[in-house]
DNA sequence: GTGTTCACG
DNA sequence: ACGTACGTGAACACG
């Protein structure tokens, strides 16, 4: 079947122009859109793997459509200069890529895209189009998809006529009235003014088409109608320059279009000249290799595999010693309870493959001892799963050395593929089919025969050994291999030690509490039912809203996307108008503790242990937190005391013991203190002052004793706002506050606090030079968006920038914290035991005769962590259970 | 699978 | 003028 991609050129260069940091090859010429562009080209030929491409540009200044209208794009601000120089350079790398492109003087690239797609449905031809721009949904048919390209250039979403009918409720051609009544300012498009998004869709629903919203005009009512009929002829005229041209004079133009991959001798060269080493990698192009394996979508690598049986593992034993790459591979998203399904080794060209019954059987006991030894490194692909997942299987397992999950992490912890088939293709190497495409997904998993198996796991193995030197050089030129070798990867370790652990749960006591909880729901329920005068589902928003909303007519404060909002935030507005309102928020409240806490705890103890055992994952938040699953033991209630009574179900595992808790107090301002170097905040954090008593004091101007309660709470929210990159808006919503108010506050609070004004301007700025931030301990996230038009996009991207280094940092301090903490425990032949993280806490289980001892090390370790410019304090406690611990 | 809500730091 | 606070995971309803 054909295939045709076609790009609107003009716009997705434009897109990658404002997407990417800037970027500048040795002779100073700015690269970045060129860069930009090609990556999104790609990726889009390895998703799709087209037959046809084709690369449509805009030729001349003058279209058919100024001899209507002269102000067309007479507003658009003139092409930045760094971008139009990099139209030829594209031009140029496309040649050489072997991608088709097309220009006709007199039109834009719309019109010859709305060409081909006209042909395409005439042929019945399948065609991508792929454009940022809203107009091209116009398009869309069977045989036409829009692929819509959303922040950046690496986001894209799939439009055909029923997606826009579900998200306009209009047909491909109601597009161009849409444009026709709201105008479209980027092309200075009139429509008609004051007729925004909302109201155009509203009136197309009604009437269906420009043509009649005009004739029909007299229906209309008030300002509507006025404005309706003294603009009649913008929006005719609005229409007809919306729509696209679909009779450009092209013939023939399919065969011109054919792509048969990367054109294998000039793609490198053409790549090597603008100095995009990366790609030239990625595909596999560089040096000697040059012009050999061009096309993305190439065959898999050739491996060796050797498939151990029971009777030939006296061959294996003897090259044990020379293997330094292991690949073990699970099933199952829980690790403690995953399957083992097989495990490959790799020993220079030759890979061996061991199934898991060979794995377990007696002759195995060399493999088994070597995958146990400490003292032998081993390289492999999430290993801290492979550990977990062998231990659950009576296997042990140490020596991770170097883990390729965990450094593609660091190297970049946003990117949402992580997989090894996404690493070997990041990496250029022959391409690895995904576990998807080999196993089959979800429900649907299923193991393949054992040759297919065997050879998928041998090129994994293989896979991981091409990866380790390549990402070993990236962290070093990062300056993050600090980072990794003496944090990340000891906590790997001593994470799964921690989740092996486990924490001990009273089960008895937890039924208990469900107890209490199901009175109280009943009693909850029944009480609505009858104030509401019937039963409904109280757990379904949209059945609630319809009693709220529509039976008792209660005001409709906040809408989402799929109907009214019924969040606490507005119930709690409600509140005064019914008094049905209050027990719903009770209801809530205790119905999420029956169903998470209760239930969902009860269900993740396990039998074996009576413990529940989660699982840590260090490659998740994008700041360098933890994330715990199975079950989250990192969002326990704590803040009102019918929650916190669950902490009590959390005990010691062994008879006179003790839970002993320590937490860091106000680390995160304190690393903002020492980063921002500001004078008054570091002065607060040495003295030891209450810190959100102190900031009222300074912003308010008044004496410690005038600062009351109200001003003490106003000053901690406008302290978690600046440690979250502060936005009135965001400061107003959470005081219930003006926005002007709010203004003020933060204003009167960088008056005081001039360094921290100071660090949130440059770290923007420098966000904006480098396109990431960077923690202490130099783990970085990258903000793409930084630079973008769009000002929701850039204004998360500042944000971000202010809060990633506070944040981040934070995490980097308890992460060594715990490296420290692991080694005291051993070095002192401690039996106390490190088992739970939370953001800034650490739980211990404690008997006895350390309590003294660990009272006073735990909080020593975690304050010497890290030395900054302020000290770092850390608040200890214990008792029976986790709730006695405060 | 997506959206809404709510638990934590 | 635009429309948000930063970072997560789990349960439930609904298509």
């Amino acid at each position: 079947m054909d295939k045709l991609i076609v790009i609107d050129g003009n716009n997705i260069i434009y897109r990658a122009f404002f997407a990417m940091p800037p970027l500048t090859n040795a002779s100073g010429q700015q690269t970045n859109a060129v860069y930009g562009f090609t990556t999104m080209l790609l990726r889009l030929i390895e998703d799709y793997k087209p037959s046809h491409m084709m690369v449509a540009f805009d030729a001349g200044k003058e279209t058919f459509r100024h001899a209507d209208y002269q102000e067309y794009k007479g507003k658009r601000e003139k092409t930045p200069p760094e971008l139009s120089g990099q139209f030829p350079l594209l031009k140029e790398l496309l040649q050489g890529l072997g991608v088709p492109q097309f220009e006709i003087a007199g039109y834009e690239a719309d019109d010859i895209i709305g060409t081909l797609t006209r042909m395409a449905d005439e042929e019945k031809r399948n065609v991508i189009v792929v454009s940022g721009d809203k107009d091209m949904l116009q398009l869309a048919s069977d045989n036409v998809t829009i692929a819509m390209v959303r922040k950046g250039v690496t986001d894209i979403e799939s439009y055909g006529p029923s997606e826009i009918q579900d998200k306009y409720g209009l047909t491909p051609q109601q597009i161009i009235d849409l444009k026709g009544l709201m105008g479209d300012a980027s092309d200075n498009i009139p429509g008609i003014p004051g007729v925004g998004e909302k109201t155009a869709l509203k009136l197309l629903h009604e009437y269906g088409s420009v043509e009649q919203v005009l004739e029909r005009s007299d229906e209309l009512k008030g300002k509507m109608k006025e404005k309706v009929q003294t603009h009649a002829d913008s929006a005719v005229l609005s229409k007809k320059l919306a729509t696209i041209h679909r009779e450009v004079p092209l013939e023939q133009v399919w065969d011109d279009m054919k792509f048969d991959g990367l054109h294998p001798d000039t793609a490198g060269p053409a790549l090597a000249k603008l100095e995009f080493k990366s790609l030239l990698e990625r595909l596999n192009l560089s040096g000697q290799d040059a012009g050999t394996a061009a096309d993305p979508a190439r065959p898999e690598a050739e491996v060796q595999v050797r498939t151990v049986t029971m009777d030939d593992m006296h061959e294996l034993s003897a090259v044990l010693s020379d293997v330094k790459v292991l690949h073990v591979e699970t099933h199952g998203d829980n690790p403690h309870h995953a399957e083992l399904v097989g495990l490959s080794l790799a020993t220079g060209d030759t890979q061996y493959y061991i199934s898991p019954a060979v794995l377990q059987s007696e002759g195995a006991e060399p493999v088994r001892e070597w995958l146990a030894d400490s003292s032998i490194p081993k390289n492999g692909y999430d290993l801290h799963r492979v550990d977990l997942a062998l231990h659950a299987h009576g296997i042990l397992f140490a020596g991770a050395a170097f883990d390729v999950h965990l450094a593609a992490y660091l190297l970049d912890p946003t990117e949402g593929n992580q997989t090894l088939s996404g690493l070997a293709a990041k990496y250029g190497m022959s391409h690895l089919v995904s576990d998807d495409d080999v196993f089959g997904k979800g429900a649907k998993w299923k193991l393949p025969d054992e040759e297919k198996l065997s050879g998928h796991l041998a090129r994994k193995c293989a896979a991981v050994a091409q990866i380790v030197p390549m990402q070993e050089k990236e962290l070093n030129d990062n300056g993050m291999l600090p980072l990794f070798h003496d944090l990340e990867m000891p906590l790997s370790r001593i994470l799964a030690d921690m989740e092996k652990q486990g924490i001990a749960v009273n089960r008895e006591e937890l039924k208990s509490l469900g107890q209490e909880f199901q009175q109280q729901i009943e009693k909850l329920a029944a009480e609505i039912y009858r104030i509401a005068g019937e039963e409904f589902n109280l757990n379904s928003p949209k059945q609630l809203g319809e009693i709220l909303f529509v039976k008792l007519e209660l005001p409709v404060i906040k809408k989402t996307k799929t109907g009214y909002s019924t969040d606490a935030e507005v119930l709690e507005k409600l509140a005064p108008y019914h008094d049905i309102v209050q027990l719903i928020l009770q209801y809530r409240t205790i119905a999420k503790l029956q169903s998470t806490y209760v239930e969902g705890l009860l269900k993740e103890v396990s039998d074996e242990s009576g413990k529940v055992h989660t699982y840590y994952r260090q490659t998740i938040a994008a700041t360098g937190r933890l994330s715990s699953q199975f079950p989250n033991l990192q969002n326990i209630p704590i803040r009102l005391e019918e929650g916190r009574k669950l902490r009590k179900v959390f005990v010691p595992s062994e008879p006179g013991w003790s839970i002993l808790a320590a937490d860091y107090s106000q680390i995160e301002l304190r690393v903002l203190a020492h980063i921002s170097d500001d004078e008054r905040l570091k002065e607060a954090f040495v003295q030891d002052l209450d810190i959100h008593t102190k900031t009222a004091m300074d912003v308010f101007r008044v004496s410690q004793d005038e600062v009351d309660g109200n001003m003490r709470r106003s000053a901690k929210a406008v302290n978690f706002g600046i440690v979250y990159g502060i936005s009135d808006y965001g400061l107003s919503q959470n005081l219930n506050i003006t926005r002007k108010e709010a203004a003020s506050f933060i204003d009167q609070y960088f008056e005081v606090f001039q360094g921290v004004r100071r660090y949130m301007d440059e770290i923007v700025q420098q966000a904006r030079k480098d396109g990431y931030v960077k923690t202490l301990l130099e783990r970085r996230r990258y903000l793409p968006e930084i630079n973008a038009r769009n000002f929701n996009l850039r204004s998360f991207a500042e944000r971000t920038a202010m809060n990633t280094p506070i944040q981040g940092t934070a995490a980097d301090i308890i992460k060594l914290a715990m490296v420290h903490m692991d080694a005291a425990l051993a070095e002192r032949k401690l039996k106390s035991r490190m088992l739970l993280q939370v953001h800034d806490e650490l739980v211990f289980e404690v008997p006895q005769e350390e309590l003294e001892t660990m009272k006073t090390l735990v909080p020593e370790v975690m304050s010497r962590a890290l030395e900054l410019s302020v000290p770092l304090k850390a608040e200890v406690s214990f008792g029976d259970n986790w709730y006695e611990a405060k």
